[in-house]
This record gives C-alpha cells, sequence and structure tokens, in this order.
DNA sequence: TTGAAAGCGCTAACAT
DNA sequence: ATGTTAGCGCTTTCAA
C-alpha cells in the first residue's frame, strides 16, 4: 500500500470518477440534480479514496460553518447542565453543531464569541447574560446574529424568556397562601437591581408585588444576595439569614440550586421544611424533585426553552434583516413537600 | 456614512497601512519580527477598517481550527456539568474552543465527531465511551488526535482515568468494616459487562474483589443494572431492590446521581440512611455534600481531570506520532454520614 | 525586514 | 446535466 499521503480532494475524486468538481460537489450537497448512474460513479470514487470534503474550504467559500455558540455564566450548576443538553440536541436535529463558553468568570468572554462570530469561526451565538449593563449586546455596534435566553429587557436582539416576574410572584403568593408572613428572598437583593433587570430582578420583583399586595411589609433583611448561584451559595446565604437572628417562615428561592443549598442549611440548623420553614426554588431541574422534602419550584420546559432558542437563532442566521423577536415559554409551579404546611416559622427569640 | 460593504480584508489592510498583506499577516500572527513603526502603521491601519481575520480562511490554510471536540453520554447529569466546566475552562486557559456532543442517545454521534475532526472542523476529540465494544474507537481506521476519559482497557489512544477498580473496592471495603454484610451495587450487573471493561465494569469488578475478600458470598440478586446514570435512574433501580424483597443493609452507587435517587426510594420506603442502610456514590459532585444526610462518595479533582485530557489532546494535536500515554488521577473515599453507622439492614420478612 | 506569487479545497456564476 | 473559470482570505514559499 502506498504510504499515507495527503487527503484526497474533490478534484481528485472528480478525476477518478471522470466528472468535473463541481459535479463532485453537486453529488456532495444535492444542490443541483444529478444523473443516478454520474452519482452512483461519484460515490464510488469518494469511497475508494476514502474521501471527506474540508469544511474550513466550506466555509470559506460559503461564508457559513453550521457552528453556532452557546455561553451561560455557570456550567457547572445543574440548570446548566439541563440547558445544554436541550441545545445541543435541538442543534443536532437541525445540524448544527455547539461551541460552548462560559462568561460568569470574566465578563471579556462574551466579546470572546461575538469575535468568534466575526471571523467566521461560528455563525450565531446564544447568550445568557446575568447583568445586562454588562453584556456585549450592550456595547457593541455590529452585533452578529444572538439569541439572548433570560428574562432580559432589550430590544437590540431576539430572546427567549419566561415571565419570572409573574413566576416569583406565584412563588411568593403560595407562600403566603400557606400562612406564611415573613417571606425571604434567596438570590438577589432590591439594593443591587438597577434599572435594566435581568433574571434576578424580575423574581425579586414579582416577589416584592405579591409581598405588597397581600398587605405585607417588605423588608430589606429578608433579601439576600448570592454571588454564587450554586448550592453551596445558598447554603452560605441561609446561614448568614440565620445568623442574623432574623425571623421569617417561608423562603423564596431563585434558583434549585440555591433552594438545595437552603434546605441543607435549614435542615443542619434544625428547622424542619415545611413545619417550620416553606422553601421553594426556580427551573425544576430534575433534583427537585429528589429533595428531602420534595421541592416545590417554578417548572418550564427546558427542551422548548432550547428549541425556541434554537429556531429564532436559525432563522436569524437566514436573514438578518428581521425584526427582533421574543418567545415567551410558559411556566407553572409545581407544589411540592416543602411547601405543604402552614408554617410555624423561625424565631430566634423563642 | 458608505453603506456597510463587505468585511475588510489583510489586502485592504495592506493597501491602507502601505504594505504587502505577508506584513500584515505577521503582525497578527507575530511569526516574523516587524519593525516597530511597521507594526504600528499596520495596527492603525487595522482599527480603522475594523478588521478581524477570517479563521475560515486562515484554518483552510493551516489545516488547524484551534477547536476541540468534546463528547459525554448524557449532558444532563451533574457530573456532566462539572466535567464541562473543568474542560471549557482548561481549554480557554489554553486558547482553545470547544464544541459540544452528546452521545448516549445513538453511537453514532461518536462518529460524526471523527468524521468532524477528519472534516476540517475541529483539531481533535475528548470521548467518554460507555461501552468500548461500541465506541468508534474500537472501528475506524485513522483515528484523529482523541483522548479517552473514562476507565477504558485500549491502548489505541491517549486517555484519563481514574483507578475506578480500586475505588470501588474502597467503597465496599468501607461499607464492610463498617459492619455490613449485605451489600448491593447499584449501576450495572456482573452479568452485563463483557470483557472490555469500561468504567462500570471496573467499578463493579473492584466492589466484587472486596466482597469476596471479606468471605462473603457475591450474590447476583445484589447487582443491579441502571439504564440510564441518572437520580430518577437511581431512584428506579432501588425501588426494584424494594419491590423484590431482596435483603441488604448498603448500597454502592456507581455515580453520585444514582446515590442521590437511591437515598430518596430508600427515604420514601421509611429506610433510615445510615441507620438502616448505608449508601456510598461516586465523583463526589457539588450536591453530594447537601444530600441528606450528606453522601460518602468517591472524590477525584474534576479539574485535574479536565486539565489532563485536554494537555494531552493539545500535545498530541502537535505531534501524532507519540506512544500512547495514560494518566492516572488520584482519587479517595470521602466519608460523610450516609455510611456513619453500623447498619441494621434492610429485611422485607422482619 | 518586506514583497510577489501561488495555492489551500471548495462552490457560485456562467457556459455548454 | 455537467464543465470551466474564478476567487473566498489567508499564509507559505521564494525573492529582493
Amino acid at each position: 500500500m502506498a504510504p499515507r499521503t495527503a487527503r484526497p480532494t474533490m478534484k481528485d475524486v472528480a478525476v477518478l470518477a471522470g466528472v468535473s468538481p463541481k459535479t463532485v460537489s453537486n453529488v456532495l450537497t444535492g444542490a443541483a440534480s444529478v444523473r443516478e448512474e454520474t452519482r452512483r460513479r461519484v460515490e464510488a470514487a469518494m469511497g475508494e479514496l476514502d474521501f471527506v470534503p474540508n469544511l474550513s474550504a466550506r466555509g470559506l467559500r460559503n461564508g457559513r460553518t453550521g457552528v453556532i455558540g452557546f455561553a451561560l455564566p455557570d456550567l457547572a450548576t445543574a440548570f446548566s447542565a439541563s440547558i445544554t443538553h436541550a441545545v445541543v440536541e435541538a442543534a443536532h436535529d437541525r445540524g448544527l453543531v455547539v461551541q460552548l463558553e462560559e462568561t460568569a468568570a470574566e465578563p471579556q468572554r462574551e466579546y470572546d464569541l461575538v469575535y468568534r462570530a466575526r471571523t467566521h469561526q461560528i455563525d450565531g451565538l446564544i447568550l445568557n447574560p446575568v447583568r445586562l449593563q454588562d453584556s456585549v449586546v450592550e456595547h457593541v455596534q455590529h452585533l452578529p446574529p444572538v439569541v439572548l435566553i433570560g428574562e432580559v429587557e432589550q430590544h437590540r436582539t431576539d430572546r427567549v424568556y419566561i415571565d419570572s416576574r409573574h413566576a416569583g410572584r406565584a412563588a411568593a403568593e403560595h407562600m403566603i397562601s400557606r400562612g406564611a408572613r415573613r417571606i425571604a428572598a434567596l438570590g438577589g437583593a432590591a439594593a443591587n437591581v438597577t434599572e435594566k433587570l435581568a433574571t434576578l430582578g424580575q423574581r425579586l420583583q414579582g416577589y416584592l408585588e405579591a409581598i405588597t399586595e397581600a398587605g405585607l411589609e417588605p423588608d430589606p433583611q429578608l433579601q439576600m444576595d448570592v454571588p454564587e448561584w450554586s448550592i453551596a451559595g445558598g447554603a452560605a446565604g441561609m446561614q448568614a439569614l440565620l445568623e442574623r437572628q432574623i425571623i421569617f417562615d417561608a423562603v423564596v428561592c431563585f434558583t434549585d440550586s440555591i433552594a438545595l443549598g437552603a434546605l441543607h442549611a435549614l435542615h443542619t440548623a434544625g428547622l424542619r421544611v415545611p413545619q417550620d420553614v416553606l422553601v421553594s426554588g426556580f427551573d425544576d431541574v430534575e433534583h427537585a424533585g429528589f429533595t428531602c422534602p420534595p421541592l416545590t419550584t417554578v417548572r418550564f420546559d427546558h427542551n422548548d426553552y432550547g428549541t425556541a432558542a434554537l429556531d429564532l437563532l436559525a432563522s436569524r442566521v437566514e436573514d438578518r434583516s428581521l425584526a427582533p423577536r421574543a418567545v415567551e415559554i410558559p411556566h407553572e409551579l409545581v407544589e411540592r413537600q416543602s411547601t405543604q404546611a402552614a408554617p410555624l416559622g423561625h424565631d430566634p427569640r423563642r
């Protein structure tokens, strides 16, 4: 056997099949119709030479790569895993592949992705900015095709979102209906929310609306910032609440991971859920149904979420002149045991 | 302002700066040394034209993309999230970018990735095959640079692994030292393990060694296959164990997700952990420290794991003639409350 | 240190 | 239905 030489090109295939390179290209892409017998000859030649097309060359020629970028603040969370799974599957169904990035460590990373789009490494990107004012979409002149996921108030790009304000309100109202009166919010404090509200702000706003409308007093002490939306972050937030000797009988958490941490911290402190304190989460990751007790949380379909983002992006790559579109994914409150009681409350003075 | 026309190329930059395209290329890549003043002129021109290089063209020319593929069986698990995070960060540190794929749904997907390497869409790939005999590495003639992660017995490619047999043995021995005598294994059954052992088989083998060496009787009834290594899968596996009226006093689970499901199912059935049954996991995902009770599990450094895989891959992309290398990542058993007792055991006849 | 020319492998446009 | 030409934007010779 001859030594392994350079990869065969379409030209080599064409020579062997006795046709032109263009015909090989037609067979490969199905662009133009090819006579049955010609096609067979070409395919035989491709097989014989073990030919594969060079996608760099195709990308250079077409200006398209078939690759999309996908960026989340923190890839290590349960929600990230679930949504990444959804996006990769949806992309696969459409013949696209996903390039991954993580943005929380440095906001700079979002710019990297935009740059990669401009360098023709990717055709477009799906972003989940934590704070809009830091996000690239607010700072770059010519944006590539971008779909924002998350509850972001802006109208330059397509976006997929759930009505987090409504969901935050629903969670708090549910607590109130169970008899809770001192409801903490774990995940963000009003003091840190700026005008341009992102996910966090909307959930908090809904929570505040429910409190106010029920005639209860919003208390800044009950709003705990959780810098990292991880389990450890949630546990630390709850510990802080307990250490500050604050009275509360329910906790609305802004992600399930935070809620898992809160459950753990409450348990460690000897407080019972739901007998003493009610707890709710957000996202309905797989784990939420398996905590002790199982977690009441806001559910939405992660696959629909990913699919919608991908559909928007694909259509925008096709036609960049479309007006920005927004797709809302429905949500619902799933009531599990973590809120199935009238809570006695945590009162350090007792 | 002129209408937005085609992207500027290096040629445009060269003309504006009054140099040749090659000089622009030199400035950009730092390949050859460029006189300070020339460099400044070129950089000014790039800035003025808002120039970005076309990476498709560069890829075509260089035969390298700077992109690596990364494939896991199931992206939705907690372990997947953790390891994906590690790989993306390690890649970023090396100026590489990660393309993601999920392979459990159809083994075909592994071939897709290899194909993408051959089509010059990626420079190499990191794979985590579940069953080696189905894996592409056993079936393809000319492999691109590949690093296998997971406990796979083969020597065609580089690999990163932990000594799962030892770890499985350590977990079982720990149970025995606590007084357990009927130790179930959740995650795979000996009946389904073929000659070429993958992750599952090694963990099971270590477990069996510990059982045998302690003079206990290995019982196939205690070995439960869990087709999906998810929380739900673990819960279902444990339920099956309970429904079959099998006596046991400890459960070694082959992933943390399985263990979380098992904990939940035990709790639902009214069995206490660790008073009645001991439970251990594998991987030490964040959640393992926050279950009730916190989970004894096998820990290894996920960042080291991802970094090692990336280093191997990067060096192999540089030099494909290297002999296959194997890197073992150390592990340890982390003892938490889920095994802190001498278990009474679950006996349905009592 | 810089320039000129050639070509990586593919496909769009035009021609047959 | 198929062939020919040209060129996508970059970088690697080889010269100057």
